[in-house]
Formats: structure tokens, sequence, C-alpha cells
DNA sequence: CTGAATCCTATGCGATACTG
DNA sequence: CAGTATCGCATAGGATTCAG
């Protein structure tokens, strides 16, 4: 079956279930990797555990407020897990937990795509600049 | 490879690009889709097309206003065909381009993960309201 | 029926300064 | 080093009204 009919019937089902993210699993993921960081942040730690101030490095834009509340969020949905060293200075390192590897499958469909068709994208916008 | 060791070789490569979100297809993607509606709307439409109160009344609590504008965006990137038949009242089709249907595949594998690991993240979030 | 226009509120997010 | 606290802006997005 194609992935679009395949997509139909779970959207058909959830429909069901009515409006609430509370109930209905995909609003509840998006409202929570739907922001401008949490997939980044996932991706940046596909790799290996990073500290906090490696991640910054990584993610070069953000700032260390967002870089907090996001790693924050991500670890109480139990996708990072978050070690503190007790020294001094601090060192803390952050690291996928199982389940925020599991959903290393699932993004990089998307990083993907966004790579194989943002030629695409990038012409329908072209045309429809032209034809305003 | 797993997955997230693909991924975070991916993420190597994009960090080197820098930040900007016209170079980088990873941003530029979640910077359009990454709301609270583009995906809703791409799996309602995964389908069949549907005209705009059909779509109005399949996400019951998106406003008109920000259907039209998701809708909007969606077209100018390529995602979405919007087909309008000149009659009183006017008939407004919404259809996904094959560009759209390409994007299936991805957001379905988000949307099964969504769906088989929310109870994980749900026990996640319990154990932290209590450990709080 | 399908929008466009306007107004308003909530909040995501950055900037900056301070702390153990 | 790894945060926390406070401020302020820009924007997402809802409610309502008007129009073709």
């Amino acid at each position: 079956m194609d992935a679009h009919l395949a997509l139909a019937a779970r959207f058909e089902q959830w429909a069901m279930l009515g409006d609430d993210p509370a109930r209905c699993p995909v609003r509840n993921l998006l409202d929570r990797i739907g922001d401008r960081w949490s997939m980044l942040l996932l991706a940046a730690l596909a790799g290996s555990p990073r500290r906090f101030s490696a991640l910054a490095r990584a993610v070069p834009d953000i700032s260390r407020r967002m870089l907090t509340q996001t790693l924050r969020t991500l670890e109480t949905d139990g996708l990072v897990h978050r070690e503190v060293e007790p020294s001094v200075p601090p060192r803390v390192t952050y690291s996928l937990t199982p389940l925020g590897k599991s959903f290393a499958g699932p993004l990089l469909a998307l990083v993907d795509w966004a790579e194989a068709h943002f030629g695409e994208v990038e012409a329908a916008r072209a045309r429809m600049a032209l034809a305003s």
C-alpha cells in the first residue's frame, strides 16, 4: 500500500479521537518536537553524548536559555538522559535514551526527504513568486 | 548502519553549512511544516482531494484564518494544489501534488513512531512529575 | 462557500545579567 | 561550566467581521 494511502487511513482513525492533544499521539508529538530546536538537538545527540557547551557549539544560533529549556522538555519526555557529574566546575552530559534513539529512524526519513526535495520546493516558490 | 548513526553523519554535514535556513534544507523544512497545522493538513489530504469546508470539518479546531494561511504556504512550497471552480458559490478543491504525496512516507514514519511510543513518553512524564 | 481584513492575546524566543 | 531570572519583542494564531 502506498504511504499516502496508509497515512489517510491513520488520519481517519485518529480524527475519531477528537482534537484533544492529550489523547492524540500525533498532536502530542507535534506540540513537543514541532518547535525550532527539538529535532535539531536530537540530531546533534544522535552520534554520541555531548556536554552542554558542546551542544551550544554544535547548534551555534541557539540561546542558552532555549538550549536548557528544550533539553529539559526532551528529558521529561524520556528522549534524552541528563547526567550530572558532581565536580567543580560541574560537567553535565546529555545523551539519547533508547527511546530517543528509536526516534532517529523517523527523523532520518524527514531529513532525507528535505535534502532530496529541497530543490523542488525552491522551484515551486520561484514559480509562485513569478505568478504573483 | 543504525539510523541514529546515519543521522549523526548528516548532522555533521549540514552543520558545516552554518545555520542559515536558506542554505540548510532541514532548517528550511522545519520552519515550514514544524507548525501546528501543516502536517495535519497534509495527512488530511493524503487520502483524496478535499474542499475547503471538508478540510475545516476534518480538522475541527483549526480557525478559517489558519486553514487558509497554512494551505497557501503549502501551495507556494509546491506540496498542495489549489483548484478553483468558477461557480457561484465557488468550490475550491485542495489536493496533494506529486511532491506532496512523496512527503507521505516520512510523515507516516513520524505518525507510526508517535503511536508506537506514546505510552513510553507518557510514562516518562509521569516519572518526572513524581520526581519533582 | 471561500475567503480577506482587522484586532487582540498568548507565547516562543533572544538578550542580558546574575549564581553555585 | 552550566545553568537561573528577568525583560522585551516578534510572531503565531484565535475571534470577529466583511466581501465576492
